[in-house]
DNA sequence: ATCTGTCCCTGGACGC
DNA sequence: TGCGTCCAGGGACAGA
């Protein structure tokens, strides 16, 4: 599922992709969950508006417009964003998804039901495409000037964070401290994957008490945060259940998780076997032996 | 402030 | 092989 380290390496290949283009034509699914602003304002909001940049708000992404516009989105758990002509071996597993390219003989993406949002551009290049099977993501359009509410509930970004800041954020609450790690209006960014990645890295177990972490820890934790997550990015990301790149490569990080989804085997590190346990209905991964 | 439960949704895992 | 059932999981929100 796309956390920060995703939505980053999404952010960097797309950015390129449509920066200084402008919208010429949208299309939709039917009206759901998914849209924040119904298809129909999409639409029309869209429609003219140049590209200024793309940013990166915590797992937020937001495309923004000369004009001071913005659309927001959120990828959710399965959310994707592909450009046209991207392909992937993995594409194929799936009929609907993908249809062989015959000139290439490769997989190329092609929209399909759970394709809720693609953005066309006037110039007739390369379209965004926005999949999402669970319809857990979000989209949003954000007239000039707009605050987002959703925005403003964030807190720091994680690969800004200070151990400072994570020490300061831990006195005064009972909380696990895996709770808070994933808690966006603590610090933004943190997901299921690198919270129990980082957390191993640190050697503290998901359970502990945020009070009863010490400065020092701290600033273990928030070390561990940014060197996990800028591993990942390095390596494209973690495709662990739906994630691909925009142009439809597997990241590399799932190689190199250290607990995350390998409950029942052994510690990579001391060959303890990896616990389960379930803190606040999620469910967080540790080495009972590494992480005290 | 914090915790718990509910909802959104569907693919994949699992049992028979 | 095939069908029914269960469930994960980010985030918004309501209610305790």
């Amino acid at each position: 599922m796309p956390e920060l380290p995703e939505v980053e390496v999404i952010r960097r290949q797309i950015e390129p992709l449509v920066k200084g283009r402008t919208l010429s034509r949208v299309e939709t699914t039917s009206p759901s969950y998914f849209f924040v602003t119904p298809p129909a304002a999409l639409k029309r909001g869209l429609k003219g508006r140049q590209v200024s940049a793309l940013e990166r708000l915590g797992k937020y992404l937001l495309l923004r417009f000369i004009d001071g516009a913005g659309l927001l989105l959120h990828l959710g758990m399965t959310g994707q964003l592909f450009c046209t002509g991207c392909y992937s071996p993995r594409l194929l597993s799936r009929e609907s998804r993908a249809s062989v390219d015959e000139k290439v003989g490769r997989a190329v993406f092609k929209p399909d039901i759970h394709t809720h949002l693609v953005l066309h551009f006037n110039d007739h290049g390369p379209s965004l495409y926005f999949r999402d099977a669970r319809k857990f993501g979000k989209v949003q359009l954000l007239r000039p000037n707009q605050r987002s509410a959703r925005l403003a509930k964030l807190g720091v970004d994680a690969l800004r964070a200070t151990g400072d800041e994570l020490y300061r954020l831990t006195r005064n609450r009972k909380r696990a401290i895996k709770s808070l790690l994933l808690d966006q209006s603590l610090i933004a960014g943190i997901g299921n994957i690198y919270a129990d990645e980082a957390l191993f890295v640190a050697g503290i177990r998901p359970t502990k008490r945020a009070p009863r972490i010490s400065r020092e820890q701290s600033f273990a934790i928030i070390t561990a945060v940014r060197s996990v997550m800028q591993r990942s990015i390095q390596s494209g990301g973690s495709s662990i259940s739906d994630y691909l790149q925009p142009d439809g490569r597997d990241g590399g990080y799932q190689d190199e998780l250290m607990v995350y989804a390998r409950e029942g085997q052994p510690c990579l590190r001391c060959g303890t076997c990896i616990k389960r346990v379930v803190i606040g209905g999620r469910s967080a991964r540790y080495c009972p032996r590494c992480q005290r």
